[in-house]
DNA sequence: GATAAATCGATAAAATTTTATCGAACTGAA
DNA sequence: TTCAGTTCGATAAAATTTTATCGATTTATC
């Protein structure tokens, strides 16, 4: 039931914050779950979450009860591409990169990380995380061999260029990009770039705005901040009226 | 000239990328650039890249020339809050704990990350990146003192509602949680959420598509993918015709 | 100088995304 | 059984975002 067409970008960036959600409900023992229920959780509107559940259930949720938890979980996992499992490679075995590598949840979103590589001969042969660590020469010969399309650049910003050219030359056609920088890639390569800094100077931009638009009574302050403001969207949810009950205590 | 009520989200998030391509213009020398010139660098709308920059600059474009370098970057980085200094803290000295503490981007980028939080009496009262250590104990109270309103969360996933609890009751406002779960957090606290292995997982997710959409050639094929597709937008950024010259050797 | 090419700003059209509203369907309680 | 309350799906309106078009302006070239 789920057609790939209706999905807008937008929702698509909606889903994993819904999975997310929809898991913790699981654990919880719910078996299933409303619209309205999530929307108010996730600081959504209601027919917005209720369209895109319709949009990727395999079952049509029913009026007064709502949607099956475990078949959304299933169905959003499908359509997110988290039962696939893609191959992928890790240029730049440093701090950042190592700690990819030795995170756990990528294997659950259907990447699998196969290789990393560095150009640094005290830790080319190392391994992290049961990912072997090879040295960066090799990388386009492996890449080609094991048809790899898919990249993650982890180096310093000064040699992300290089190693987004020796990806390229290894057929790679996905590229995420942790360097802050602006890569040059052909025609036909993907490149998303993620810019952990600006991510949070952003959220620091917000913050800001918030407190400027609520008078600023600093030190030692109780919340006096309400209404989230329906600006928000995107990674970002506030709760409207989160009651319910703290799961940790 | 700047009103920032004329920045719309979708805006806002291209900023960055706009940031990082005029500074590599500026390290080349390059004293103006025209809306056109930065649309194909990014694989974006000419017109949609001269609204953005009319909307931050201090002055307007000439034509024929274009906007001056220097003064887009100052503008961009006023518009985000790279000129201000906003303090955070981090609650979890793992391994993407660490590597943010020792990742020095964030000063530039108006954050200054002023302390780390852990539970681990090994690393307590070591530091990281001249970012010291301290017991997650004295988390509230610290927040409380030196009156700091924006957190990151870097903890296990079964560890972060704890640690999003302690940020609030510390005074935080703003919260950039890693770990791949549901926080609830109460009315007036923005939270934004980055879901690492998601985004990844959307970047194959999009890559399987394009695969799938021209036949599949795999073993050693040359490329053969073109026409980047306008899909694209928010971080990602195909290149149109990026023949300009490449700056690594 | 005059002319051609390219860019700008502004306005408006198109597309996408979000939100509101309605009747129908289902559940649980009187 | 009947009734009240809630949720669903669908349609349509509103808002936002992207893209196209046009005349005006400036630079480079002849």
């Amino acid at each position: 039931m789920h057609k790939d067409t209706t999905l807008s970008l937008q929702a698509l960036r909606r889903l994993p914050g819904y999975y997310n959600y929809l898991l913790e409900l699981r654990r919880r023992g719910e078996s299933s779950v409303a619209a309205p229920a999530i929307a108010r959780a996730m600081g959504l509107n209601e027919v917005q979450v209720r369209k895109d559940l319709a949009a990727v259930s395999s079952s049509p949720g029913k009026p007064r009860v709502g949607f099956g938890v475990a078949d959304l979980i299933d169905s959003i996992g499908r359509c997110l591409g988290y039962h696939n499992s893609e191959d992928a490679v890790l240029v730049g075995a440093g701090r950042m990169g190592r700690a990819l590598l030795s995170y756990g949840g990528f294997e659950a979103h259907g990447v699998r990380i196969v290789a990393a590589f560095d150009e640094d001969e005290q830790v080319i042969g190392q391994s992290e995380g049961d990912h072997p660590i090879l040295s960066v020469k090799r990388l386009p010969d492996i890449c080609r061999r094991m048809n790899i399309h898919l990249g993650i650049i982890t180096v310093p910003a000064d040699r992300a260029q290089e190693a987004c050219d020796l990806l390229v030359e290894g057929g790679v056609l996905a590229i995420w990009n942790f360097a802050p920088i602006h890569l040059q890639v052909p025609q036909g390569v993907l490149l998303q770039n993620e810019n952990l800094p600006a991510q949070l100077a952003l959220l620091a931009r917000r913050l800001g705005e918030r407190i400027a638009k609520f008078g600023e009574e600093s030190a030692g302050a109780e919340e006096d901040l309400r209404t989230p403001s329906p600006e928000d969207q995107g990674e970002t949810e506030p709760q409207k009226a989160p009651r319910e009950e703290f799961h940790h205590g």
